[in-house]
RNA sequence: AGCCCCGUGGUGUAGCGGCAGCAUAAGAGGCUCUGGACCUCUUGGCACCGGUUCAAAUCCGGUCGGGGCUACCA
């Protein structure tokens, strides 16, 4: 599974190298990714299942798959549905272990009257408002609810009534009875019932009142048995809490065990904000490949296998960091130059007329699948007289170190022949057309006299070529950290030139023969693959990433100069 | 302001008292029928102050800086 070297021993890995050391779970290691069905999975999710699914198969663990659904009023069962696929297509497997937090609800309510009945629970009947009144400040203390200090039996009684739907949303709450001025928010008697009449996407109707995430979640971890439950920083402060219940309970007790999580540039990752980008229109849809998404990524042409790599290369720390998209980027070029079969198509389409090949001649050309890959053999390319080039591989007067076709001057088409150009056609100033001859001694792309020429360029047959629709993407947003101005929008960062759709697109007649979320190079231009709105009429591309292009950086040199 | 977490090249990380390493980015060169890939080299870092020690990125104290916490969200 992806390149390269063993894992970094993290901290999360150290921490689990001791606890086998010291037997404190008897060697198991059992992980869990718990993701709650309200939106769609993003590379951010991804880093968290790698780190889960990982673990558990590094130390031949187990890793669950559990979905966090104890808020009805949010979830969906169309978000189950989405999560399954994209952690199916990231490569993991969870065996029979699909678990939802919903099927603990009964389990989680014994646990519950336990503490009621211990005195350690009470149900208050403070509205929300008053509740967060008196929880106090960050520098003061709270004070107690006047309802706190009922009997056991009392409370035993609201709390039944209040699962027998007695009452209504909000009326009142289970709260543990913890310490209204400790200095951690999260310990002042914090809810763990809240009334919701709301159907849920599991348990349809049964209840009427339900856990929050606090009191729910090591009940889950701890139900499932799971030794480490991994989560990000933010749920530092709740540690505490984590292990108060679990504690008070006497029930097993899980290691919780935080992580930075993961930021990109130029783009964001929270569910919230992806929410605005694509309900607002700026992009088409959660599967945009311009979206950080793993549906995005999977429709962009991401594998895998390169996701994979990235979130093992990135490490897992607690401190905040960026990746630079740039380190993404390089990590899908890494596996699709080796996976990646290659083909030829030409984007901006520039017509070369090769005057001296014959007018019906068509030969075919045998070009490698992948350089990389020799075993994958060959593929046959039709070259005739006229063909495409791409635009930007001519220039009538070019600079210093362009080494392309230019008037007078002899290049490669690859694995076909030398061409030189005689003279260029054009229209109203611009240049249409090419008029061209090829060197019939160099068939394949030899010269036997042996010479040699500066520049390759990629061709289409014209009357082979198909046409393609190509969309080109670039990052969503122009500033590394569109969320880092306070006072500005971070919709006013988005990339204007973010997509960018070539409809005249041509391409070697391979390319039709592929499947949607193929994947492929079109060489000296980047990795592609086919979109699934593709027909048989419309071939529809898009482009994963670019190769990297050493002109480019040569070209915007010189314009700085 | 109170509590908690965290500071190692531009970026992401390793280090666990004994030469600061890796990846990526950037720069130079080599090679090449993809200006790709690959190879070589170069630049660049322990936030600061003090203490312990023969020896500190590492241990201790402080300062500064970054982040999180006041949902019946997760």
């Amino acid at each position: 599974m992806g390149s390269g070297e063993p894992p970094a021993r993290d901290f999360i890995r150290q921490m689990i190298d001791e606890d086998n050391r010291t037997g404190k779970h008897e060697g198991r290691v059992h992980t869990r990714f718990p993701p709650e069905p309200n939106g769609y999975l993003h590379i951010g999710h991804a880093k968290s299942i790698c780190l889960n699914f990982g673990i558990a198969e590094e130390y031949g663990g187990l890793c669950n798959l559990r979905f966090d659904d104890t808020n009805p009023m949010k979830e969906e069962d169309k978000y189950v549905k989405a999560i399954i696929e994209d952690v199916k297509w990231l490569g993991f497997d969870w065996g029979d272990r699909l678990y939802f937090a919903s099927d603990y609800f009964d389990q989680m309510y014994e646990y519950a009257v336990q503490l009621v009945k211990d005195g350690k629970a009470y149900v208050d009947d403070l509205s929300a408002e008053k509740i967060s009144e008196y929880r106090g400040t960050l520098t003061t203390p709270g004070k107690e609810s006047p309802h706190r200090d009922k009997s056991a039996e009392e409370n035993l009684d609201l709390l039944e009534r209040m699962k027998a739907g007695e009452f209504a949303d909000g009326e009142k709450v289970l709260r543990a009875r913890i310490d209204m001025s400790h200095r951690n928010m999260n310990m002042r008697d914090p809810v763990m019932y809240r009334i919701l009449h709301a159907t849920h996407h599991n348990t349809g109707d049964k209840w009427c009142i339900y856990p929050t995430y606090d009191w729910a979640h090591g009940l889950e971890d701890s139900i499932e048995g799971i030794t480490h439950s991994i989560c990000t920083l933010e749920f530092e402060d709740h540690r505490p809490l984590y292990d108060w219940y679990l504690d008070e309970l006497g029930a097993y007790h899980p290691q919780q065990i935080e992580f930075a999580r993961l930021n990109l540039t130029h783009t964001v990752m929270s569910k919230r904000k992806l929410l605005e980008l694509v309900e607002d229109g700026y992009v088409n849809g959660w599967d945009d490949p311009r979206l950080p998404t793993i549906s995005g990524m999977r429709r962009r042409g991401y594998p895998p296998a390169a996701i994979r790599s990235f979130c093992k290369r990135i490490g897992v720390a607690k401190v905040h960091s960026t990746v630079d998209f740039e380190f993404l980027e390089h990590c899908i070029r890494e596996d699709l130059n080796m996976t990646a079969p290659r083909f030829m198509g030409v984007l901006r389409p520039l017509k070369v007329v090769l005057e001296n090949y014959p007018e019906d001649k068509v030969e075919e050309m045998e070009l490698m699948r992948n350089p990389e890959e020799p075993e994958a053999g060959t593929r046959k390319v039709p070259f005739s007289r006229v063909a495409y080039i791409e635009r930007d591989d001519f220039m009538e007067n070019p600079p210093k170190k362009f080494y392309r076709l230019a008037p007078g001057r002899e290049v490669r088409f690859r694995n076909a022949y030398l061409v030189t150009c005689k003279e260029p056609v054009k229209e109203n100033g611009e240049v249409v057309e090419l008029r061209c001859t090829v060197d019939p001694e160099t068939c394949g792309g030899d010269a036997p006299d042996g010479r040699k020429v500066r520049s390759t360029l990629h061709w289409v047959s014209a009357v082979h070529a198909i046409d393609a629709e190509v969309r080109l993407y670039d990052r969503p947003f122009t500033v590394p950290d569109p969320l880092g101005q306070k006072d500005t929008d971070f919709k006013t960062f988005v990339n204007p030139d973010s997509l960018e759709v070539l409809r005249s697109c041509k391409v070697e007649p391979a390319v039709g023969n592929l499947e949607p979320f193929d994947l492929f190079q079109f060489e000296r231009l980047g990795y592609f693959c086919v979109d699934p709105d593709s027909t048989k009429q419309k071939l529809v591309l898009n482009r994963t990433v670019q190769l990297r292009d050493t002109w480019a950086k040569i070209q915007k040199r010189q314009q700085a100069k």
